[in-house]
DNA sequence: GGTAGGATGGGCT
DNA sequence: GCCCATCCTACCC
């Protein structure tokens, strides 16, 4: 008898206000199939007030997702080329959603090197929100997944949760450049900087 | 070790 | 038409 969804994190752990989402999101794995990550940077993406979170230019075919349901995923396409992964957290009708930024690679990492040819060292493997996707198989197909259940999910962590959280401004972006809301496992070597 | 610049396409004004 | 929540390469210490 195995015990299929006994690690996967429930709806109530992303319904619940962004910023609390993306700190305690740390330390948790992501899992697609056989490849699994450990979260080890994220950023917080607000309301109305953040400029630089897709739902402030409001419903659109492309944020809907953000006000939706808590724990649904938003994927959309930056600079033309890249994935980035984000998680929808608050209440339904109150947007707010978390990027990943960069994963330590635990399970999976063959097919996470054939996926991404370019990276010369396991470090270069999911240290940035573009790479993480790659190497993670993730893409806008995944446009509104439910996370707390299928084959794409988020698992609790297995050894002691606190980690030493370092708080920094959100990288990459003009409006709103000084809020602290980049969070990052302090001193991991496998974060995106 | 560091950084400058180009690729590339969708979303919104 | 303009603006990007990025990554990679080339080149320079």
């Amino acid at each position: 008898m195995r015990r299929p969804t006994a690690k996967v994190l429930p709806r109530s752990f992303y319904a619940r206000d962004t910023v609390t989402v993306a700190r305690e999101l740390l330390g948790k794995t992501l899992v697609h199939g056989p490849v699994k990550g450990v979260i080890v940077e994220t950023e917080a993406y607000l309301g109305a007030e953040d400029l630089a979170a897709h739902s402030a230019a409001g419903i659109t075919p492309r944020t809907r997702v953000i006000f939706g349901e808590a724990g649904h995923v938003y994927v959309y396409l930056s600079y033309g080329m890249h994935e980035c992964l984000n998680i929808v957290a608050e209440r339904e009708g109150k947007p707010g959603c978390v990027l990943i930024r960069a994963l330590q690679p635990v399970a999976g990492l063959e097919l996470m090197r054939a996926r991404r040819p370019g990276a010369k060292r396991d470090r270069d493997l999911a240290s940035g929100p573009g790479k993480l996707t790659q190497a993670m198989a993730i893409t806008r197909a995944h446009y509104g997944v439910d996370l707390t259940k299928g084959d794409l999910v988020v698992e609790a962590s297995a050894i002691a949760e606190p980690v030493e959280i370092e708080v920094t401004p959100r990288i990459g972006i003009t409006r709103c450049a000084d809020w602290p809301l980049r969070f990052v496992i302090r001193g991991s070597p496998w974060a995106s900087r």
